[in-house]
RNA sequence: CGGGGCAUAGCGCAGCCUGGUAGCGCAUCUGGUUUGGGACCAGAGGGUCGCAAGUUCGAAUCUUGCUGCCCCGACCA
């Protein structure tokens, strides 16, 4: 892409109303603009990376077995009375009426909609274990929203949805969206730490929050150090085996939330291994049997021809809050530094004077890029290479490449790692090779 | 939902107390000089002062109502 011919309205200055500096570099670098309260325009810069986010996500969950679909944003209220969740969901539900005064709403979740499809259409057991997931946008009402895209009241969620005949295999429906979520985090460069969270009047331990540890957390956690050091369930994971003793490794070591905190267990961690800090949740994974299915009728014939309600579990994954936790992770006094699997492009290349013979070597590094699969963000501009630098390391490309006379009279290009602030002088052909080599290996 | 605050050019703000020609910085446009880390000089364009009513000869300024937005707290992907 040619910066000149893009849209990135970069701001030099920091809008007063941002607070937390992920909203204010996404509005600075010119990925967002607020048109409401709590509700945002994704600009190109930040739908590239909200797209990214969203593929990754969707490549771990088909992985674990889960099937995509896409439900509508605006429900029937009728569904909701079914659940009995149309009283119940309160303020935060925002309520529409169509001009045939029907009931409708934006939906704040998909439970209703999801058990409502499922029922239409299985009947038997044999077309289990089934998870169904969509990610599309959500709309709750908060009294008070804040921080960006972090509290917005419009948000992007990926929510999966497992049927299962039992208990048991409702278990195993959990622990492929634990492993899968693991993996997920970890592909976008973020360490998230599942702990346990309140299961609400349904009981039982399956009920994990996934929360990146940020000093702008919303919420307080305690945790075990030795979880930081956890593998990473592989990509040839089989998620058909038994996954129980990967989960089992990962909710050993203490981690809790403060309205889970138990101080006694905390304390017999020992001190060397205390870890106290404030987090975002960024995924929330739930068992809730027959919650929806019974009052719903969503119901299989087993194998004795009975007919039993499924066990139900819900997955859910912030996709836009996911973007302001990751700025949060990777950022500094300059701007944002994306992991490579995020960025919304892959490298910066900075022409240092357009006109000049640095036009041609420009082109055709740029060409020679683009057919390799590398995405170039090219800043043909001719501005200062003050404002090109500065603009460059705010919107935070892994890499940047600047070409300019003074470097090409010995037929040098600049290679300079954003992360790392390491620059080395190379040969175009050399330059090319090095980022054809970086986006294959950590993308 | 309780408490506090803001609304004046695209952005950041001054002016309001004490009513009388709407201003500054940045950004934008034009010309020139510059050109490897957010340049300089000169000039230009851009405003129903959030909306509505009231007081007044006269309202950005005073009064009332409304709307929008932000911050702090209790609640949530």
């Amino acid at each position: 892409m040619r910066l000149s011919r893009y849209f990135l309205p970069i701001l030099k200055e920091t809008p007063k109303e941002a607070e937390i500096v992920s909203h204010r570099l996404m509005l600075r670098a010119g990925m967002l603009r607020q048109q409401s309260a709590g509700i945002y325009a994704w600009l190109p810069l930040g739908y590239r990376v909200l797209m990214k986010i969203q593929r990754i996500v969707e490549e771990e969950q088909n992985r674990a077995g889960a099937v995509e679909l896409l439900m509508p944003t605006i429900q029937s209220a009728d569904l909701w009375r079914e659940s009995g969740r149309y009283e119940a969901y309160g303020k935060e539900m925002l309520r529409i009426t169509d001009r045939h005064e029907r009931d409708m709403l934006f939906g704040p979740t998909n439970e209703e909609m999801i058990t409502d499809i499922f029922r239409s259409y299985v009947r038997s057991y044999k077309d289990l274990p089934l998870n169904l997931y969509h990610i599309q946008w959500k709309f709750r009402d908060e009294v008070r929203p804040r921080f960006g895209v972090m509290r917005g009241r419009e948000f992007l969620m990926k929510d999966a949805y497992s049927f299962d005949l039992d208990q048991e295999s409702a278990r195993h429906a959990y622990n492929r969206m634990f492993v899968a979520y693991l993996r997920t985090f970890d592909r976008m460069g973020l360490k998230a730490i599942p702990m346990k969270a309140d299961t609400g009047p349904i009981g039982g331990d399956l009920s994990h929050e996934f929360i990146i540890l940020a000093s702008t957390g919303e919420s307080e956690v305690f945790l075990n150090k030795d979880i930081l050091d956890l593998p990473i369930p592989a990509e040839d994971t089989d998620f058909d085996s038994d996954l129980s003793p990967i989960i089992t490794d990962w909710t050993t070591p203490y981690a809790a939330t403060d309205e889970m905190h138990d101080e006694e267990a905390f304390a017999a961690v020992g001190d060397d291994k205390q870890v106290s800090a404030r987090g975002i949740e960024v995924g929330h994974i739930f068992y809730f049997g027959t919650k929806y299915s019974e009052p719903m009728g969503a119901k299989v014939t087993n194998s004795e021809g009975v007919e039993v309600p499924v066990h139900m579990g819900s997955y859910g994954v912030g996709v836009s809050r996911l973007m302001a936790a990751l700025i949060e992770a990777n950022h500094d006094d300059d701007g944002i530094i994306w992991p490579m699997s995020v960025a919304p492009f892959h490298v910066g290349l900075i022409n240092m004077k357009p006109g000049s013979e640095a036009d041609e070597a420009c082109e055709s590094l740029y060409k020679q890029l683009e057919a390799a699969g590398v995405e170039v963000l090219y800043d043909d501009r001719d501005t200062r290479a003050g404002a090109k630098f500065a603009g460059m390391d705010l919107i935070g490309l892994p890499y940047q490449v600047i070409v300019g006379p003074r470097g090409l009279k010995t037929g040098e290009v600049e290679v300079k790692n954003r992360a790392t602030g390491e620059r080395e002088m190379l040969s175009p052909e050399a330059a090319a090779e090095k980022l054809i080599a970086a986006v294959r290996t950590q993308s």
